[in-house]
DNA sequence: CGATCTACCTGATGGC
DNA sequence: TGCCATCAGGTAGATC
């Protein structure tokens, strides 16, 4: 579900709640959530641990803990992450819980269980999670000049779409927010990363850096299936800015052409064929 | 190196 | 009503 909005909105959030928090139990169910390492090693690592400071790297979010582990979070397709009291009731599908000594609970929801948890430290964590160290740089947290974008992007040579969606370039585009930046930019999904204009190229790094800055500023995108919330159960306000992603049959919010739905690597990508080439 | 497909799951939705 | 197919924000791994 998540991508870099709804994760950061999530992570500011729970800057200002769990930081500084120390972890009396950990509760698990089922075996897909914790997957890498055995359950036991995995609640042993946390108990007990303070939170001292919560990062994000593209969409994984990272809980930094004062034993030197961290704690990675990916809520994939399905997860969400929310704030709760111990008396309240377990939502179904609810797979990790976490009690702070000082009251209150860090829940992990999860119907299709794509999500995931692990912990490791900085010594193991090549070998731990080798996916983490190929992320590619952060478009929020370090911006880089659309020079040195110009280069990323002429090393590559492949079709626009699968290159802001590739995590080892740049971390956190999924499937709504490379739609929204394609269509911003005017430039086709399937335009390969050799065809572009410096100005093109100029464009579209500007589109990356405006779209995800105002897709944080409004808590992130929750669909019409509401599956996106943040940690008060909140929904996001940025999906009716959405120019194109489900939009299609629609009017262009932008020119007189119409939004159009197709297929592209088995994934939907909405456009509009008259104001993006 | 890149493209394409499969698999991992549950749930919502639409057609018949 | 029910049954079946299709689709959903992501990613890893196999194969060509």
């Amino acid at each position: 579900m998540p991508e870099l909005p709804e994760v950061e909105t999530v992570r500011r959030q729970l800057e200002r709640e769990v930081v500084g928090r120390k972890i009396k139990t950990v509760e698990v169910s089922g075996t897909r959530t914790v997957r890498r390492q055995p359950k036991k090693q995995f609640i042993a690592r946390l108990t007990d641990a303070k939170i001292t400071g919560v990062r994000r790297q593209g969409k994984y979010l990272a809980l930094n803990l004062d034993t030197g582990d961290i704690v990675y979070v990916h809520l994939r397709m399905s997860g969400q992450l929310r704030k709760a009291a111990a008396k309240d009731e377990k939502a179904k599908h609810t797979h990790v819980i976490v009690t702070f000594t000082q009251g209150g609970q860090l829940r992990f929801i999860d119907p299709r269980t794509f999500g995931e948890w692990f912990v490791t430290n900085p010594e193991t964590i090549d070998e731990d999670a080798p996916e983490i160290g190929a992320l590619g740089f952060d478009p929020l947290d370090e911006p880089i000049s659309w020079r040195a974008f110009a280069q990323v992007l002429m090393a590559r040579d492949t079709k626009l779409k699968t290159f802001l969606m590739d995590q080892t370039v740049m971390a956190g585009i999924g499937n709504i927010y490379s739609d929204e930046i394609l269509h911003e930019a005017g430039l086709m999904y399937d335009r390969s990363t050799r065809s572009l204009t410096t100005m093109e190229i100029r464009r579209l790094y500007r589109s990356v850096v405006e779209i995800l800055h105002d897709a944080v500023k409004h808590g992130g995108s929750t669909l019409d299936d509401e599956q996106f919330v943040d940690l008060a159960g909140k929904t996001g306000d940025y999906a009716q800015f959405h120019q194109v992603y489900a939009r299609d049959r629609q009017p262009c919010r932008r020119c007189r052409g119409t939004v159009t739905k197709a297929r592209f690597s088995q994934r939907s990508t909405y456009y509009c064929p008259d104001c993006q080439m």
